[in-house]
DNA sequence: TTGCACCCTGACCCGAGGTCAACCTCAACG
DNA sequence: CGTTGAGGTTGACCTCGGGTCAGGGTGCAA
């Protein structure tokens, strides 16, 4: 009659009934002796088990393991108290990262792209181009470090330039304008010439176009970030279409669709 | 042909492709368009949402939750995200306790019991108390602890003032050293008078054996924690039954094994 | 003696994936 | 042109740390 019975050990340490029960089953604490009724009697050494055992699942150990570490020595005990140790420390720090990025998420979808790619987004939006203009680069952009994550750094300092340049960033307002356009109004084609013209004229700025083509073996690839809208307007469409066959008719490799 | 296989989305959100398909199972994440050969192509819209669902999931929202959240309106979807955040800071803490209480894991006794009452089992050491004897009160504290938690405060006060009553200490090392003796000594009787005759002159010192009493509603949890080793010596046993007849003698409420 | 809380065993269920099998497809190489 | 290797497809079962349910036995107070 002496020990306490399963409930109250339970309560003891702080778990329910059936959890004590999986660890006697998995034999990483031993069961007590049952008194007359059948009922497991806990004493203070049961107890003081159940306790270490709870400490170290609490801490993530596995439970396979702690047995064998609680009968171990007590120099192998403590080395492996400060491996558990060390563990839960990183541990938190994962947690607190994952809350920081959480932060991130609330305020946009920063958690997506580089702070440095948010930057240039802004910058798009500060320079008079449209909401909805940003958003699909901002897509395009997620896509693009998708496919081709060792070329994204360069091809943002192309944007940078890209985005120096007056002339390129009327032309670029003018496009998004375009999207808006008959897909035959004859302004198309003529806006199509004359940015072809401009991107010929400044060999740098062609590596935002060939830049990242140049990392993926498939132009297929390309196409994808290129087009990735498919809800694009047919005026857009076309005037991306012309833009290409511009670049192309002057010698620059671009894979069709 | 437009898309990125499950393998890219995977590695670029960071988990495996199982586990793609295991969120598109769950309806957690939309199932892409398949392409001529039955390949998912994932385009920029998918992998945002699989970005997303991918940060809540990795803080620790079920998977349940997380696609009626993402659908939900931004104003509850932030609303949300401050939730999971304040789970994510407690989860912290949380660890960071525990890692404390790691430390005292290498000391059984610490990990057992309140650092209160293992100051007071040091200071019986201190007053000449056997380690024995000290040994079977710290049992008997952690099962009383285990048995009546709430009561267990008040009890330590009690025993800390027996501490200061030296006439009561050397009482007590006696009993202790009684427990040698034969269990027919008639020195056995005569020191459960003296201590009977002690206790009861000193009403707060029978709080000691009445306080927790009071807490329970059976007697039967005293008998536990007053005899909890069944391994003591017949003289022991004799001693304390002598005592608790002459306190019975006097009025006080003991209950009987 | 009737409740009620607690104990017993055993079997199945759960989340969040992992593993294995059997087969299909793509891209590159000789 | 065939082969090879990597990566895709489904489906069924495994894992860990327990929770839940079913069907029954105990202990104690009213």
């Amino acid at each position: 009659m002496n020990g306490v019975t399963i409930g109250q050990a339970a309560a003891f340490v702080g778990v329910t009934v059936k959890t004590v029960r999986h660890y006697h089953k998995l034999g990483l604490v031993r069961e007590p002796e049952r008194d007359s009724s059948g009922y497991r009697r806990y004493g203070s050494a049961d107890l003081l088990r159940l306790v270490q055992a709870r400490t170290l699942a609490a801490a993530g150990v596995p439970l396979a393991e702690i047995g064998p570490l609680l009968d171990a020595d007590a120099a192998l005990f403590t080395a492996a108290l400060a491996d558990v140790e060390r563990h839960l420390t990183q541990q938190i720090e994962e947690l607190t990262a994952r809350r920081d990025t959480l932060h991130r998420l609330a305020d946009g979808d920063r958690a997506l792209l580089p702070d440095r790619a948010v930057a240039l987004l802004e910058r798009m939006a500060g320079l008079g181009f449209a909401a909805d203009e940003t958003a699909a680069t901002r897509e395009g952009w997620v896509l693009a470090r998708a496919l081709v994550p060792e070329g994204f750094d360069d091809y943002l300092t192309h944007f940078e330039h890209a985005l120096d340049d007056p002339g390129l960033v009327a032309l670029g307002r003018r496009a998004a304008e375009a999207a808006a356009w008959e897909p035959d109004d004859p302004r198309i084609a003529e806006l199509a010439a004359t940015a072809a013209g401009h991107y010929l004229a400044n060999p740098a700025l062609l590596k935002t176009v060939t830049g990242l083509q140049a990392r993926t073996e498939a132009g297929t690839r390309y196409m994808l970030i290129a087009h990735h809208g498919g809800e694009r307007t047919p005026a857009a469409a076309r005037l991306a279409e012309l833009f290409e066959a511009e670049l192309r008719a002057a010698g620059i490799r671009i894979p069709r669709p």
